[in-house]
DNA sequence: AAGTGGTCTAGACCACGGC
DNA sequence: CCGTGGTCTAGACCACTTT
């Protein structure tokens, strides 16, 4: 039990339990499967409530807990572009462009939150689907974060994987902008996709769980092949700006 | 009381009594507030939880709980246009294009999960943010919902809210798929934007919560002034997928 | 050491679905 | 009616931050 948190083996030790589970199978009542896991109901719950939001389960009240169809839109989460492409049913690969060490700059040092002669890698890969071009992605990760890093050790590698198994660097949350571009001439060339067709744009800043800034990427996606898919939950109510105005009232 | 459950009405409370703070002011510890509230301290925590998923307070172990800036980020939630605009700073505004009331046909009858002959209402409008056009809305409604259902209706209101007031309709989940795409001639001058310029297009369906599909929207946004921006959330570990393979297992 | 949020417990009752 | 998940309670202890 290497978790610090109950909840958390407990998650664990559920999937075990419903690994041999086809879709559509109930698990067992929650009393039952918190008395067998020794754990107090609401302790169990917690998990389920994680495995449900996951999308692993489905529960109804009064029904039961069930295992969920697969699901593919589990779109947004702080992925790589490796584990993205799988979870498309594709074969990621990577070629590196170009790499280089400089200081950073004002603007990236900024963005990077260095100071501007910090030393930054940027590393500039054409990121392939099944063979084919799908993104162009320019990384930034300052200097002192990824010492003795070439540009073969990216060759069709996850630079996540890599930073948690050599750096000990894992990324824990991130902040992405997303925004819709046009290629231009050169990235038209990499990607071989037309000039000005739609693209993608990505920013994505990425911090350790220390609060650490990691990366900084910007990535260019063909638009026709690769496209966002959300399930949109629940419309949290009138929320999110708490300033003097009036909450919902019902009559 | 007209809230179901106690953890809801909680959180009006609680944000009624943080009405007045300012931001970074800090909240009375939890024991003491849910002892103020005459709840127990969990349910005072499960509406904490939820404020703090909304980004409206921000909970440090060992600190204490305080106000937090208000988000601009909050973004891909099941919001209407309105509701967006305003989170953004914006007027939201709203100028019927056109309105028609048609057989659904093969495609959109499949999207609606209609039959081919069933009718459909059909909106399309201008939609504007601060009195200048942000995107143009094709809305796709089973004419049975809506009955009565009139251009002026809609004119500079929340299609949503009308649902609510009106039909007593209200929408829980939806599926948003989001492409890059660039504005056709018609579009630009509606959007009064560069033809062949950047744009979103967003295709969203959308469901009540008994499961019954409700509508079906085309949206395409302004690449120039509307952008998404996401907080990435840690990556689920192996999750997703319980197909018999290993959980993680640490020595 | 004191005070905070985070976790966990054991049990109660409620709301809903199916028999 | 019974069994299910959903909510709520009162209290305990843990982990972290500040004094």
């Amino acid at each position: 039990m290497t978790q610090p948190n109950k909840y958390e083996s407990v998650r664990d030790q559920v999937l075990d339990r419903i690994a041999h589970l086809e879709v559509g199978d109930a698990l067992p009542p929650e009393r039952s499967l918190a008395d067998e896991l020794g754990v107090a109901r609401m302790t169990l719950r917690r998990a389920l409530e994680e495995l449900a939001r996951e999308g692993v389960l489905d529960r109804h009240q009064g029904r039961g807990t069930f295992l969920a169809q697969p699901k593919i839109s589990q779109q947004l989460e702080m992925t790589s572009f490796s584990e993205d492409m799988r979870r498309r049913g594709l074969v990621p690969g990577s070629r590196t462009l170009s790499m280089q060490t400089a200081s950073a700059g004002a603007s990236l040092g900024q963005r990077l939150e260095l100071s501007p002669r910090a030393s930054v890698v940027r590393v500039r890969r054409l990121r392939t689907a099944d063979g084919e071009p799908m993104a162009i992605e320019t990384l930034h990760v300052p200097a002192e974060l990824v010492p003795d890093l070439s540009a073969t050790d990216l060759d069709g590698a996850s630079f996540y994987d890599l930073l948690v198994e050599r750096y000990e660097l894992s990324i824990a949350t991130g902040h992405q902008v997303i925004e819709p571009t046009v290629l231009n001439a050169e990235e038209a060339e990499h990607l071989q996709a037309p000039e000005h067709s739609p693209a993608f744009l990505f920013e994505r800043t990425s911090r350790s769980s220390e609060g650490r800034l990691i990366e900084f990427v910007r990535s260019v996606y063909r638009g026709d092949r690769y496209r966002l898919e959300v399930e949109l939950h629940p419309p949290r109510r009138s929320a999110a700006i708490p300033s003097g105005g009036r909450r919902d009232e019902r009559p």
